[in-house]
DNA sequence: TCGAAATGAGAGCACTGCTCTCGATCTGTT
DNA sequence: AACAGATCGAGAGCAGTGCTCTCATTTCGA
């Protein structure tokens, strides 16, 4: 052991914990899920290699934990974003930029949630569900909010086949929302990701596009026609 | 030297250069582009693991190698697809659904296109850029011709300024659209991307969708309204 | 034919995740 | 208070990675 550094034994295991997410995080937002090193960490906080087995169970376990993380500090912000707005088209777009701006300022957070898969890692479903699932979910009350106002689109064969199993997510209990929202819901939610990945991973090239920005606003009012137009 | 292996030496250079880019294509396809590995690709061929350097530089160099190699590919199969289809609608439609198609069969290759960089590696614009935007291109010309055919769209400020520069890529010379269009254009695209990439990388996790080629079918429907309708 | 270029092998460096052992410390019970 | 058992940190070690360097051999061109 160590005949400096005074306080290692002093702290106790919740504070190392502690300690050892807030690495963690850090070294992710800064080098990425990949960059993302155990041995790092214990190096930086002065752990040998195999102490820090003693709190985290393996890098997989780590990831998760991070994985959770990021899912609640975005739903967080799109929460608070969120809550003083009122009106389906309002609330839409507050969910869409709060997304958009949370996107930009954690890039490497919104690509361990909504890039590639992380090789070789299964997300435990149970663990990343609840959380993974709440943004969206605030997105489908405005839209059964939508739906309750207006009259039953027509019927269409096509739309539940595709996603009738959907509101039957344990996520979605009590939401109500015909097949053919539901898809266009669908729809706008992978119009928003999909803009805010070409933007965040620079898909485009660095300078194709002169005003991301501005862009992302026209986007959100054409994501927005899509559930709300006919 | 290895006493065995006899044909080793014979193998003329272009052979090992064409061997090597088979079996990372191979290993790429299996792997993905994390797990793609130069020890093991050396190992397979049976060469020493410093010998692969004699015909790769880097890691990096084989990876831009290999996704010209995938921009290429999905490429080649949207144009084979589209080649026979006539009219604004349905090529955009078979655009969409052979993009599709490429990308559920070859899900490690989308990623690698179209999921988060790769940490660390930055793709040499030089390289990736005319066949990565050799399929947007195509999306683009059916638009334009969409422009011709139809008076110009109400003139919106916001989206002039948004993407005044987008059409002023090299890669886009010659083809002419109102930047009202090209807005609705790069919005239809991130809406397929976006749900290519839902789909392929399972973000809503394996079974919520009861039919996800039926949600595309739709989705492909509103990314074409996107561009179509007002 | 002879010298230079090309090529492959092997050792080595720094790094990763993870396991095992061993000693030291801390803690709960008798 | 003393002892036993749980806890914890360190260090060595294994298998893997990208990449570099040296050295011997083969090949090829002048």
């Amino acid at each position: 052991m160590s005949i400096d550094a005074p306080g290692i034994r002093a702290r106790n295991r919740a504070a190392l914990e502690a300690e050892i997410k807030e690495v963690a995080s850090r070294h992710l937002a800064r080098d990425g899920a990949a960059g993302l090193s155990l041995r790092a960490m214990a190096r930086e906080m002065k752990l040998s290699s195999s102490a820090i087995y003693r709190y985290v169970a393996s890098r997989d376990e780590l990831l998760t934990m991070l994985i959770v993380d990021a899912y609640d500090s975005l739903a967080d912000a799109v929460e608070a974003d969120v809550a003083s707005v009122t009106g389906t088209g309002p609330r839409f777009r507050a969910i869409a930029h709060s997304m958009h701006a949370w996107a930009l300022a954690h890039p490497h957070e919104y690509a361990l949630l909504y890039g590639s898969p992380v090789p070789g890692y299964h997300a435990p479903a149970q663990q990343t569900n609840p959380p993974g699932t709440r943004v969206v979910h605030h997105l489908m009350e405005a839209l059964s909010a939508l739906a309750t106002e207006r009259s039953r689109p027509t019927p269409d064969a096509r739309a539940h086949v595709a996603v009738a199993s959907v509101m039957d997510e344990p996520e979605f209990a009590g939401v109500e929302i015909p097949p053919e929202l539901v898809a266009r819901g669908l729809a706008s939610w992978n119009l928003l990701l999909g803009a805010i990945s070409s933007e965040v991973f620079e898909q485009m090239g660095p300078d194709t596009v002169s005003d991301p920005g501005a862009l992302f606003d026209l986007t959100v009012d054409l994501a927005l026609g899509l559930v709300m137009g006919d």
